[in-house]
RNA sequence: GGGAGGAUUCCCGAGCGGCCAAAGGGAACAGACUGUAAAUCUGUCGUUGUUAACUUCGAUGGUUCGAAUCCAUCUCCUCCCA
């Protein structure tokens, strides 16, 4: 049992090194679950998984899903959220909970001029009032939230980026990190993770990594990859940067991914993994398969009378063709858009799930190599 | 029987002498989507040899340098009065 298991209510525990690959097979202990890891956690933005029910989410072996800081204080207001008792009750989820500070959607809202040393001035996107979002602020809401898992509030580096902007950038969300531990009170319940910056710059990854690791909390996270800059370029970056991290910790790889970058980012020691991707481009009419891509919405498929994948096992392959799912996208039914998010999810908690089985083997490089090659993935997934 | 209005590219619909292959919707087709301002956004949407040419705005004929736009006749539709 680690020692981080009294030290802090989410914990790390470690079950089997991938002897191929190096991949770690682990367990995350949560005050509302354990999960298995390598783990996909589905977003569920405004406290909900846009079309699907909490049931169906864990129907499908979710243990943690991730909501945002910066929607729920908008609306419907943090304050609604503790009232409610926090937001598992509120959501009804019985798993475990991870808020994203609000960083990364403030960044996007702001000004470069907005941004100062004590946090960020924006404007929200709902009735366009003027707003200010500082590290004890996020805390305080993600107090308010009660998530299992809290991130640090920071700054996603965007991409391309000059390395002294990255620098500059990447200082500062390590001054942030600082007054976010301060402010961080609730430690029994919930866990803070600190977030590792410094663009595409491998000397400012590993500087980041050395200094952000070097606070004593219960789980990391690299961000500000996978924002558009090539996979070989996110790839070298994990390189540089997992083997600083704490061995005996979750590592969380924020906004990740697509099939391949899962595979690859568990290869390299990353445990856990969160994206829009099923849901968004399952809502606008694109499912993955084993084979890539498929625009379901596509004048191809109107006759197309067999599932989205024959050896899929998920509610929706089983039960539905993609001539079906075409004409509820087209005739702008809402249960297509649930259909297709419903198959995407299914599709990468699946794939953890395989990826997870391939480490307790020690053959996940043979099951990359299989995933791309025998199933016909290429470049684009 | 009398009077009025109208027929526009797949559909609806703007245009009312040149800047019109013809606004804007819709449909259709294709693409994008990576810590969700996303059931969103982008592109194509008469034909071809596509920085250009050709055919098109109910039909035919006419006026004009030039017509989807003006005139005449015809066909069909809608409405009002008998």
């Amino acid at each position: 049992m680690s020692q981080n298991s009294e030290k802090f209510p989410v914990w790390y525990e470690h079950i089997h090194t991938c002897a191929q690959s190096g991949a770690r097979l682990g367990r995350v202990h949560t005050p509302h679950g354990t999960f298995m890891t390598p783990a996909f956690m589905p977003v569920g933005t405004q406290a909900t998984v846009k079309g699907m029910s909490p049931e169906e989410i864990s129907g499908m072996g979710a243990g943690i899903m991730l909501s945002n800081t910066y929607h729920l204080w908008m609306r419907p207001g943090s304050d609604i959220v503790r009232d409610a008792g926090g937001l598992h009750k509120f959501m009804n989820w019985k798993g475990a909970v991870l808020t994203d500070s609000g960083g990364f959607q403030v960044f996007s809202l702001a000004k470069p001029k907005d941004i100062v040393e004590e946090g960020v001035h924006f404007k929200s996107h709902i009735d366009g009032s003027k707003q200010f979002l500082t590290p004890e602020k996020s805390m305080e809401i993600q107090k308010d939230l009660g998530a299992d898992i809290i991130m640090a509030f920071d700054e996603c580096t965007p991409w391309p980026c000059e390395y002294d902007y990255a620098k500059r950038s990447l200082e500062r969300t390590t001054r942030w990190l600082a007054r976010c531990i301060e402010t961080h009170d609730n430690t029994e319940n919930q866990a803070l993770f600190g977030i590792i910056q410094g663009g595409t710059f491998p000397d400012l990854r590993r500087q980041n990594a050395k200094e952000i690791t070097s606070y004593d909390l219960p789980g990391f996270a690299i961000g500000g990859l996978s924002v558009g800059e090539p996979g070989e370029l996110m790839y070298e970056m994990l390189d540089e940067t997992v083997p600083l991290m704490p061995w005996d910790k979750p590592r969380y790889l924020m906004g990740v991914g697509t099939p391949d970058y899962l595979i690859e980012g568990a290869i390299r020691g990353i445990d856990m993994f969160d994206c829009v991707i099923p849901t968004r481009i399952g809502r606008n009419g694109t499912v993955l398969t084993r084979k890539g891509r498929l625009i379901v919405r596509d004048a191809k498929n109107a006759r197309d009378y067999t599932p989205i994948e024959d050896n899929c096992d998920c509610y929706v392959c089983k039960n539905y063709t993609r001539a079906y799912i075409r004409h509820l996208l087209k005739a702008d039914e809402m249960f297509g858009l649930r259909l297709c998010s419903w198959h995407n999810l299914h599709f990468l908690l699946k794939l953890m799930e395989e990826v997870r089985e391939a480490i307790a083997k020690d053959r996940l490089l043979d099951y990359r190599n299989e995933f791309f090659e025998d199933f016909g993935y290429k470049k684009k997934v």
